[in-house]
DNA sequence: ACATCTATTTATAATTT
DNA sequence: TAAATTATAAATAGATG
């Protein structure tokens, strides 16, 4: 077999000047990081937020349960006892079917932060409301639906594999991973 | 040589139900994804905070340059009125909502058909339900949901491509690693 | 930009100390 | 209880389509 490629090189942890290289690795780390916090959820029932700023000033987050509700709990240092007592929708939900209903339940949500971006935005600057927030809410929504059905089909493929074999158990998500597409930010 | 340990086995992402084995791995994971998150931010100018809730209730937190800085910053985006200068047109806007509202309508019907499985089965115990169910979905019921994502998807597509902008550059410096002594939650 | 492919580095599960 | 070890799994740099 002939050598096709150097394959991964090591690489020292300074900033990479090449812009090209730089944007490239952003991404795919960016995707490892959220990865990696996917699993650590599942595999340990962490509740984890995670927010990311891109050089250029674009904004991702991941957020298990949500972002939000992680970083509520530890802004208001609210030391919360695990939740036993809650419905096992989130936290334990391990299978497609449930991951259909965080699909919706994250749209859902979308359209409460929507309601209630709309609401303040109604108070200070009513009348920009129709130029440019709707834009970029929307495409935040199908953003993180994208991430969704990416998981929901996962989810779906790998049952249909273990069904078609014998049967077992499945593993699934309900995390939310999503890009936040405010535009540039200078 | 002779094999003195097994070295890193292969696990499945679900919950490890071994309590000292857990613990072990989410210190271990926590640590590795504080240190990709810090790489992140030096290789590519990235701001980023990261909260880490243990299933005990301890909060653990990264940020570059700061939690908090970061925090700030996407909370106060997410309510700040959108720079509408290079705001997309509203025509855009009103297709996007409306592509929201299809899938969020098919994934309602979605929802209400995993109930009535649900129901069918008469699920009882909450725990059977969020560790088995979707044994309740035949192959062929599967393989048609996969067709669906992928209409999902594709539609989904579709529309980010349109939506879809671009953006500009900044940059970062000096990381914050802490861990929140908390107490047990439990 | 995005996906894929390799060769290699890095992370880490199981074990030992 | 935690740190070190070791063998393997997983991530990814660089190249390419």
């Amino acid at each position: 077999m002939v050598k096709t490629s150097m394959g991964r090189q090591k690489i020292e942890i300074k900033k990479i000047n090449k812009e090209n290289t730089r944007q490239v690795t952003f991404s795919k780390r960016r995707t490892g990081l959220f990865k990696k916090a996917s699993e650590l959820c599942i595999l340990c029932g962490a509740e984890i937020a995670i927010i990311v700023f891109s050089p250029a000033g674009k904004a991702f987050s991941f957020g298990h349960p949500s972002v939000d509700s992680v970083v509520d709990r530890f802004l208001t240092r609210n030391s919360a006892l695990p939740d036993h007592t809650n419905a096992p929708s989130l936290v334990d939900a391990r299978h497609g079917a449930s991951v259909c209903m965080e699909v919706f339940n994250q749209l859902e949500d979308e359209k409460k932060r929507e309601a209630r971006l709309k609401q303040s935005k109604k108070v200070s600057n009513a009348q920009f409301w129709w130029e440019a927030p709707m834009d970029n809410l929307s495409l935040n929504e199908l953003e993180q639906l994208m991430v969704s059905i990416e998981e929901l089909k996962k989810n779906v493929v790998k049952r249909i594999d273990k069904l078609s074999l014998s049967s077992g158990v499945v593993d699934g998500r309900d995390t939310h991973m999503v890009p936040h597409g405010y535009g540039s930010g200078c």
